[in-house]
DNA sequence: TCTTAACCGAGACGGTACGTCAAGTCTTCCT
DNA sequence: AGGAAGACTTGACGTACCGTCTCGGTTAAGA
């Protein structure tokens, strides 16, 4: 795995019952808070790949094995240093209305990656998830899953107000969206602005209203039929 | 930068007048291949960030300076070897119907990364352009640009045709369908396959196709009695 | 300082009057045993440089600190262990006749070492005192010094007997005698056995016995006349 | 093993027939030099033990690898600079008388140990020789048995000319002479100087010329008709 | 034919960072 | 206060590669 370690604060478990000390000297908070910031900064500077252990080590007047302790790997870090900048920058508003909520959401996400240091430790997160996989299991888990639930539920929402058509594959709207915002960030051969967001979002959501009845979107072999119409033009 | 070395055989100066060889013995074709072919094998075998340029040294049984005097960094190896796997694998239809055309495209992107070796040097290239900005130009000026050309001049021609709304964003649509696959290919989240193709390309498609008159694609406001027309289907 | 700690069990002032606890919980003596004894086998098991404290904390089911607490340096561990162990193993006779007293004593000394693991023990206190100054002051008060004693009192009363010239010096002897015998243990270049050491104290008595009024053993000149008598036997 | 590595420059192989060249880059001349000339600063600086890679390295502007290339441990670089230092300091005279020979070599020895850096070296190399058994083997093929080779000859043509009884055994004499002196360097417990060495030299060859004929030197088991002429004088 | 210049393999060079280990100290809760 | 536990800082370990360099030795073109 490559999140916290066992004695991590952000503990479940230890609902009611008490305070649930392990036995031995607790780790350091402030430790624990220097490491973080200075990985913060670090990554912010230099980028993931050059942000060393060593130097993160220096920096926080920490030893290298304070660290090893509480995180696996450089990804592993990263990704919670990460997750500190980011998670207070994204808003899920929900007005009602499909085509809104959606171009909030994704813009809220291109504001924290555009316009802050998260950008650079995103794009970096995901190029060292393609060489750990144990980063690439808790990247999933921790950011991508949780951001993606919540975006589903805007889709599945939708269908059930009945402003998309049943059958709708929230997925795909959400791959074809974000995987493109994801694309001009890790490509940067184009802006990744609000105009942007504006455009791809209503381009699929044009697609799913107009192209529903015409072609089932989940499985099925039936689209031979449906797909009669289309000839048309 | 981050392609081949001055002396390389894709040469563009010798246009007319002879070999024009500098002098001092010529580099050899039968190291140049060798050390070609085993990068390839490593890329596939673990990944870039796994391959050294020690091993590739060592293998193909040439001297490290001997890459390095082709090659000015690990990236830049990489994708002459990339390319060498993936440009052969690439077919580009024309049939005239812009949606089959878009789906054979993607498809056959798709089934290149996703069947074959050269999906993995793919992920792993685009994680070291985040590292290398010499490999991101390289990887822009020698893959995704090209590719894009051609991409692009099948949305030009379906807009010349009439297929497509006139004023139609090429790069949204590439960035939607082609994002969408990247991110898939990524983050390994869900199956890259032809069915999600399809479903993506349609949906697309479809929403050029009825979100026209509604929103301008482009810019200026000028482009919205030329759409008129389409308003009929 | 390398012996143990101020609250040690040897303790001098619960003469009488009962415990005389100091404030505070009392050290376990079920610690302290467990501890030497993880020690001792530590020790033979793989070398007092391959002994770690923390190893042997582990072992023993201890903290670290309580044995912190009680030695100051694992040098000072070890030679508490090695004299549990060798102590025991030396037996000091006295026959009356020099040369067998000697070659027993050295004898004792060669079987403990040569024959038990305290010989691997001893050859890494000695390197150990290389480096530890306190070590190496703590050695030679709590294990070389007393011994030298017991055998410094049998030259000296061969000397008082007669067996031996006066103005022997008993420093010399011991050297020369247990110098060899050290040497075998530390370089193992020669088998250190029993016929070593017959041989060795037979050359060295034989010198003692023969060479006296030749040439004074010790200091100044003035001894030679002192010496004559001792030529009657 | 614990000497100089593959590439040595004190080959012995390369008698006739040209410089036997290596491929590859040579190593440094500089470099060597520069780290064995602070590795024997170190060395007397600290002690062997306190001497790290990490500081000779920094010291010698080396790279750590460029002395694991050349040396496999600490104690293999500090055998090396010990013999730069110690091996120019020894002298083999030969007057043919054998005690003024003998006594002559141990000076020399003593000399090189008690007043120069090589002594604290030569400490710390035996300690190291208990912990690693490589650098054990190579302390005796280079610098203990070279050195009992020069001295047994002295023992065994002292017996040729009849200085000595035939059967005596050199290595009993040797290790009682140099024994001693070890002993004393080791432990520290009394002086180690010139008089020291007279008086020890002085009494094993008494013991030696005057215990002939009764005592066999060699095995056999006929020492006790031997001891009684003992009580002769 | 002889230079010359750039290539070739090999491998050493000074570095950086790795991830691990143990040192000796400190901090918590419990007995 | 002692004890078990275990986190703390420190510093060194030995390894892997980096990108550069220096060898002896090829291989053509041009003088």
């Amino acid at each position: 795995m490559a999140g916290r370690d066992e004695q991590s604060e952000a503990g479940t478990g230890e609902a009611f019952g008490g305070p649930a000390h392990r036995p031995g000297r607790p780790r350091s908070a402030e430790a624990g808070a220097a490491i973080l910031g200075v990985a913060t900064d670090l990554l912010a500077e230099k980028g993931l790949s050059r942000m060393s252990i060593e130097e993160v080590a220096a920096r926080a007047g920490v030893g290298k094995a304070t660290i090893y302790r509480r995180w696996p790997s450089r990804g592993a870090l990263a990704l919670d240093a990460f997750l500190t900048e980011f998670q207070s920058q994204l808003t899920l508003p929900h007005t009602g209305r499909f085509r809104e909520d959606l171009r909030a959401a994704v813009k809220s996400w291109v504001r924290a990656v555009a316009t802050t240091r998260a950008g650079r430790m995103l794009a970096g997160l995901i190029a060292e998830a393609q060489r750990d996989p144990d980063l690439a299991v808790a990247w999933r888990a921790r950011v991508f899953n949780p951001l993606r639930e919540q975006h589903r539920a805007l889709v599945d929402q939708a269908v059930r107000r009945g402003d998309l058509p049943a059958g709708t594959d929230a997925d795909l709207v959400l791959d074809l969206v974000f995987g493109s915002a994801y694309h001009r960030l890790l490509h940067g051969h184009l802006p990744l602005d609000e105009r942007f967001v504006t455009q791809a979002v209503d381009l699929v959501v044009d697609g799913l209203e107009c192209g529903q009845g015409r072609r089932p979107r989940a499985h099925g072999p039936g689209k031979i039929g449906g797909n009669a119409g289309h000839r048309a033009h």
